[in-house]
RNA sequence: GCCCACGUAGCUCAGCAGGAUAGAGCAACGGUUUCCUAAACCGUAGGUCACAGGUUCGAAUCCUGUCGUGGGUACCA
C-alpha cells in the first residue's frame, strides 16, 4: 500500500515543489473508519506555507494523479489528515504475490551485497549457560535472522577468553575437586566455582587418568579438560536452540598475533597513553570521556579494553559494513571505553550498534533467583530448554522489547503450555494445514480469479494485515527489534482465527471458497516466515 | 554521588519514526460446539500512561526535575 502512495506523491512532488521540504510518511490509523493508510504532512508543512492544514491537505490531493481501481477514496479529516482508503481489488492483489513468493516473501534486497557481524553470547568457558544468556542467545540469532532477511550477508560470532583469571580459579577449582574424590582432604574456596559440574568434570578425568594427575604442579590440565568440556556443552545448548555460530574467536590468538601489542604502541605513539603506578593509562579524558582508564595492569596483564579494542578493529579489517554488539545491561559501562578507544584510531564506530538488553529476573516459586555462576545458584538452559522446549524458548525472549525487564516465571512457563501466545500462532499454522487437506481432499484448490469475492470486513483486514508483513521485517531488521516480529504475528493470527470463525470454506460456493483457499494459504506462508526468523517451529498439526 | 535503562489495566507487556476515542495476552465475569481442530470465537468489566513542570496546533511518545525499580560506576569481564 505505502508503495503505491510513495509513487504517487513522487510524481506530484514535480507540481507541488514544498512537497520535497517534508517527510513523506503513512502509517495506518488506529481507526479502521480512518481509512488504509494515513498522512499528516498537511499538518507539518502549516509553518512553513503559513496556511490552512485542511487547505494544504486539499490542494495535495489535487495534485495526486489517484488510479481509482486502487483508491477508492480519498478524505481530509481531523485538524488535516489525509485518509487513503484502498480497493478490495488492490488489497487481494497481495495474495497471489505472496503464494508466489512463498517462502521468500518479506525478504528483501534492500541490503543486498552488505556484510554484518554481529557478536552474541560470548560467555567464557567456566559454567553452563543460563537463563540470563538465554535471552541474549535469542535476539543475537533473531536479529542475525532479520538481517539475512532484508539482504545481509551475516556472521554470527562467538568472544571468548581462555586466560586469565577467572579460567585460573575454573582450572584450579577443578583440581581441588579431583583431589577431594580421590579422599584428600581439602579446602574449597568460597569464591571458587561451586557448581555440581565441576565434580563431574573431575569424575570423568579420574576415570580416564586414575590418580596420576595427583602430582600436576599447576591447575593447566584441568583447566584444559573443564573448557573442552564446558564449551561443548555450551555449543550443544546452542544447537538445542538451533543457534550456529560461523565463528568462534579466541581473545588469546590476538595476543599471539601481536595485535595487543600494535595497539598499545599506536596509542603510546599517538600520545594517547602514559604510564602511572606502574599500569599503562588511556587517556579517555582526551577523546571524549570523563575519566582515564587502565589499558595494562601494573602486573603487565591487559585488562578487558585493550583486547576489546584490538578485536574490534579486527572486526573492521574483516571488511563489515555493520558491526553489532549485544551485550546485557552488565556491560553497559564498558562500551563506551572501546569506541572512544577505536574512533581515536581512526575507525569509524558509526558502524558499530551495540545493542544492551536487560536482564532476566528469574522467579520460581514466586522468589526472585538471583543468578551467580560462580556460586552455582543458577537455573541452566538447558534445564529451561526441557522443560518447556525449543519454541516456547526462543518465543519468549523474543516477544519482548530489548530494552524491557523480563520476568520469567518458571513455574508459570512449565505450566503454561496451554496458554502460551507461541501456541496461538503454531495453531493457526496448524489449522490452516488442516484446511488445506481436507480441500485438496474435496479436489479444491486456489484460485486467483474472484478474489473480489474476499469483501467482508474480517478478510478485508486479514488481507491488510498480510500487507504489512514486508516492511514489518524491513522495519525490525533496521531497527534490530525481534519482538516487532512477535507482536505482528500475534495480530495476524487473531485475524485469522476470526477469518475461520467467520468465512467458511468447506460447504461454500465454489468461486469463493477458491478464492478464500488462496487467502487462507497466504495467511500460512505469511505466520510460516514471521515463525521462521523467530526460530519458532510451524507444525502442521497439534 | 555520578552514568545507562525502565515505570502504561489486578499480573506480564505492546504502543514511544509526536497525531484522531491508549491496546493485547493472562486472570475475572457472561455467551458460542448437529458446522473445515473450542489450543478457537463473541461480549462485559478493568487506566490520573509514576509524579510535576516545559516544548507546540497536538505529548504515553520529545526536554527538565522529583520519586521508585534494575544494572553499572575496579589495575574483574
Amino acid at each position: 500500500m505505502k508503495e503505491y502512495l510513495y509513487k504517487i506523491f513522487n510524481e506530484a512532488q514535480n507540481k507541488l515543489s514544498y512537497l520535497n521540504d517534508v517527510d513523506i510518511t503513512f502509517s495506518p490509523p488506529n481507526q479502521s473508519d480512518h481509512g488504509d493508510q494515513s498522512t499528516n504532512m498537511a499538518m507539518l508543512l502549516t509553518k512553513k506555507l503559513k496556511k490552512n492544514p485542511r487547505e494544504i491537505a486539499s490542494e495535495i490531493i489535487e495534485n495526486l494523479s489517484i488510479d481509482k481501481s486502487v483508491i477508492t477514496k480519498v478524505e481530509i479529516a481531523g485538524p488535516g489528515f489525509i485518509n487513503f482508503f484502498f480497493s478490495a481489488e488492490y488489497l487481494a492483489n497481495i495474495i497471489q504475490k505472496i503464494n508466489d513468493q512463498n517462502e521468500n516473501f518479506g525478504r528483501s534486497d534492500k541490503y543486498k551485497n552488505k556484510k554484518a557481524n554481529i557478536e552474541f553470547v560470548s560467555a567464557n568457558p567456566t559454567g553452563p549457560l543460563t537463563v540470563g544468556h538465554g535471552r541474549n542467545a535469542v535476539i543475537g540469532d533473531t536479529v542475525a535472522n532479520l538481517l539475512e532477511w532484508i539482504g545481509y550477508e551475516v556472521d554470527r560470532e562467538y568472544y571468548f577468553n581462555n586466560a586469565g583469571r577467572q579460567m585460573r580459579v575454573l582450572g584450579e577449582s577443578v583440581q581441588l575437586r579431583y583431589l577431594e574424590l580421590l579422599g584428600e582432604s581439602i579446602e574449597f574456596p568460597e569464591d571458587y566455582y561451586q557448581g555440581e559440574y565441576i565434580k563431574e568434570i573431575a569424575q570423568h578425568l579420574i576415570n580416564e587418568y586414575g590418580e596420576s594427575l595427583k602430582d600436576e604442579p599447576d591447575e593447566t590440565k584441568f583447566k584444559e579438560r573443564a573448557e573442552k568440556e564446558i564449551f561443548d556443552e555450551i555449543r550443544s545448548t546452542l544447537r538445542s536452540l538451533n543457534i550456529e555460530m560461523q565463528t568462534f574467536y579466541n581473545e588469546h590468538s590476538l595476543y599471539e598475533d601481536g595485535k595487543i601489542d600494535m595497539i598499545l604502541k599506536k596509542f603510546e605513539e599517538m600520545g594517547l597513553s602514559y604510564k602511572k603506578d606502574n599500569a599503562v593509562w588511556l587517556k579517555l579524558t582526551e577523546i571524549g570521556n570523563e575519566q582515564d582508564k587502565v589499558i595494562v595492569k601494573s602486573t603487565g596483564e591487559p585488562t578487558y579494553r585493550l583486547p576489546d579494542i584490538a578485536y574490534h578493529t579486527t572486526k573492521f579489517d574483516r571488511g563489515f559494513d555493520l558491526i553489532i554488539d549485544l551485550f546485557g545491561s552488565d556491560h553497559n559501562a564498558t562500551y563506551p571505553d572501546v569506541m572512544a578507544g577505536l574512533r581515536a584510531l581512526g575507525y569509524d564506530t558509526e558502524k558499530v550498534k551495540v545493542l544492551i538488553h536487560q536482564f532476566v529476573t528469574i522467579l520460581d516459586k514466586g522468589e526472585v533467583v538471583k543468578m551467580s555462576t560462580r556460586k552455582a545458584n543458577y537455573i541452566t538452559l538447558d534445564e529451561l530448554v526441557e522443560a518447556v522446549g525449543k519454541d516456547v524458548v526462543r518465543y519468549f525472549f523474543n516477544m519482548r522489547s530489548l530494552t524491557s525487564h523480563l520476568n520469567f516465571d518458571i513455574d508459570l512457563a512449565k505450566k503454561q503450555s496451554e496458554e502460551n501466545p507461541v501456541f496461538y500462532l503454531q495453531y493457526a499454522h496448524a489449522r490452516i494445514a488442516s484446511i488445506l487437506k481436507m480441500t485438496s481432499e474435496q479436489n479444491l484448490s486456489e484460485s486467483y480469479g474472484d478474489l473480489e469475492l474476499l469483501n467482508t470486513p474480517t478478510e478485508m483486514n486479514l488481507m491488510k494485515k498480510l500487507h504489512q508483513f514486508e516492511e514489518e521485517v524491513l522495519y525490525s531488521g533496521e531497527n534490530y527489534e525481534p519482538h516487532r516480529i512477535a507482536n505482528y504475528l500475534e495480530d495476524t493470527a487473531a485475524l485469522f482465527h476470526k477469518f475461520y470463525t467467520e468465512c467458511r470454506i468447506l460447504g461454500t460456493e465454489e468461486k469463493l471458497a477458491s478464492a478464500r483457499i488462496a487467502l487462507a494459504m497466504a495467511t500460512q506462508t505469511v505466520i510460516k516466515n514471521g515463525l521462521t526468523i523467530l526460530g519458532v517451529s510451524a507444525p502442521d498439526r497439534m
